[in-house]
DNA sequence: TATCGATGATTAAACGATTAATCAGGCGAT
DNA sequence: ATCGCCTGATTAATCGTTTAATCATCGATA
């Protein structure tokens, strides 16, 4: 809406010189005299001026405002995502313009469709389940996972599953069950990754797919956990804490205590894993570091960038790619009960009585 | 980005007329013969042409984009939000720019005032806890709740309550705490008092806010709901389903089994209602409705408005501007055991002998 | 003294769309 | 035959900013 407020000739007209002096003045640029460059900046703060983004769209064909794509914003994380990338964003003198694609990835397709005729300088995406992101002809930085192509910056999430292993490791567990949603997504095969990789000396690991089971069950189905602890599994590392909620419950439900009979971790340290009881163990991403690299990373793009051509649109990359993941330990998890599937307490060889780490069928 | 595609020029010279005609042809407001009008149309969407919003946003002084201002974008009711706000408003043509204050005063009036630097047309805005937003100079629409002043649309919170507490009272619960946050919250005041409403004849009602009670012990403290049960009460009715989820797992894991002992039902059907165990019975608002009227009610301030006046920054009022919410049953909510508090089953007067509804100290 | 260069400012064009004002015909009515 | 009106199109101005090109002035150099 075009505020009222002065334009750059009424400046220019008050202070008697020319509204290009103004705008060199103000840029910068141009050359000005430095007492009256300065006597223009002061009427101007003192007038409140501000610059019509779209007068200067219009002549630099730089709009200030870079668009938001995620895969579906009811995603839980999307409120941690936005409020980090529109804190950079603004710091950084652009607007965030958001995009959404209710999951769909031909609604993705147009949702940036639409972002790109809106004159977005550039967009920041997180791709839906390690779909590659076509060219879109404007600077492009992709938060997915250090793994995959195209990435620009995103949380260790490798690192992350490592440590949330070594954690359940060290607390004891030897029989652990993953509870992953989809085997697709490239960012929870990371995460499955950094565990197994942990566990696979001297622990027994199988994982157990959310999204098949419910296909066959239904949605909100239960996982059957009980019987998992039954089989002697001790310790359940979910790869979101949407996850680690439900296993939590579930357990709850069943009569089996978290965390005296059984651990239950979660990934992400979304908004209600502080307040539950348990309080969950997680591993928490640093959003506000992984925002600020990529819209850092994407304003260089944009700055370089010739306004005319529509080329470029391969994914812009960043220094530092890769941001190591947090542990938070809370009261979700606690050493393995002793009765079950402690072989023997005599120290060493004991380990080796367990079977190696096996992959799922 | 400067897209490359064509511009009004291309499209005219390629037709052999005026750029004027062609403007007036795609919008349909000067005189163009019908067969030209038709030719251009064709023309103009075989070249793929897409207006520059920054030609029209200097011309008109109209930028097609609205502003997004949430109170804490953190708040776990956003992806709702902002999902449906985003298809109502790129189904009008508009673009949507986040705004966050997180959970600041301050920082939201920075924010606003960031909007009204780009030129936004309007802005939806959900005000923290019943603060009155101030005028901003551009069309707004508030979602908070019927009963607060200058509010646009909302869920009918309160009748929201009454079908919670009505479907309580249905299943025999005369003992029942409701579990707010904070009492300045206009939208948990009116779910509040829906609830009391229904329930003030003939049972026990009494109101546990966690805020206060988390000042003192710390965040994510217990609530004592073992103690409450103890003391006769059969049902939590929470203000939100993140209150509800906390209140679940505390009583789970004290042993007191939901929903055979105790009942808890929350509001807003988050996330996670559906998939714990057991799944949350909750009051859903219809977002997709509430977007759509915020947003038409927003479309029509801003083209009945005149560009040059920065004046009126009312809210805009809606035709519609309560929309009922709907009761989802789930498994969270029973009938409460027989024992306890059941002074006799001696129909009638039986109710009498519990007292009437009480309001907090 | 005439000229060159640097400095500090101004002019004017351009970005892409909208729209008020204008203009050229054609047709009916006086 | 002339005037006026309606139709369908064009002209030209405008929105606010940026920037290349131009210009004036002054000091220093040849």
């Amino acid at each position: 809406m075009a505020r009222s407020g002065p334009k750059l000739t009424r400046i220019a007209r008050t202070l008697g010189v020319s509204a290009a002096t103004v705008s060199n003045a103000l840029s910068g640029k141009g050359r000005v005299s430095a007492e009256l460059a300065e006597k223009i900046r002061a009427t101007a703060a003192e007038l409140g001026y501000v610059p019509s983004l779209a007068g200067r769209a219009l002549r630099t064909g730089r709009t200030a405002v870079i668009g938001l794509v995620l895969p579906d914003i009811a995603n839980p994380l999307f409120p941690q995502i936005a409020q980090a990338i529109e804190l950079a964003a603004s710091s950084a003198g652009y607007g965030v313009l958001i995009a959404d694609s209710r999951g769909d990835v031909t609604t993705q397709t147009k949702a940036i469709e639409r972002l790109i005729d809106r004159d977005v300088d550039g967009m920041v995406i997180v791709p839906r389940r390690g779909t590659r992101i076509a060219d879109v002809g404007c600077p492009v930085a992709v938060i997915d996972t250090p793994s995959t192509p195209g990435n620009t910056v995103a949380a260790d999430h490798w690192g992350g599953g490592r440590q949330i292993a070594e954690h359940l490791k060290a607390l004891g567990h030897r029989r652990v069950l993953i509870i992953g949603n989809n085997p697709a997504s490239n960012v929870q095969n990371d995460r499955i990754g950094g565990i197994r990789s942990v566990l696979a000396d001297g622990a027994f690991v199988e994982t157990l797919w959310i999204e098949p089971l419910e296909r066959e069950q239904g949605k909100g189905c239960p996982l059957g956990l009980a019987e998992k602890v039954a089989e002697g599994f001790t310790a359940f590392a979910c790869v979101s804490d949407l996850h680690a909620l439900r296993a939590l419950t579930e357990l709850q439900r069943a009569g089996i205590n978290v965390p005296e009979k059984a651990s239950v971790t979660g990934f992400d340290d979304l908004i209600w894993s502080p307040v539950v009881t348990p309080a969950l163990t997680t591993a928490r991403m640093d959003m506000t570091r992984i925002a600020a690299i990529a819209v850092e990373a994407l304003v260089k793009a944009i700055g370089e960038r010739d306004p005319a051509d529509a080329a470029i649109g391969a994914p812009v990359t960043a220094d530092d790619a890769e941001v190591p993941m947090q542990l938070v330990v809370r009261q979700s998890s606690a050493a393995p009960p002793r009765i079950q599937f402690q072989p023997a307490q005599t120290t060493a060889n004991a380990r080796t009585s367990a079977p190696e780490g096996e992959h799922q069928p």
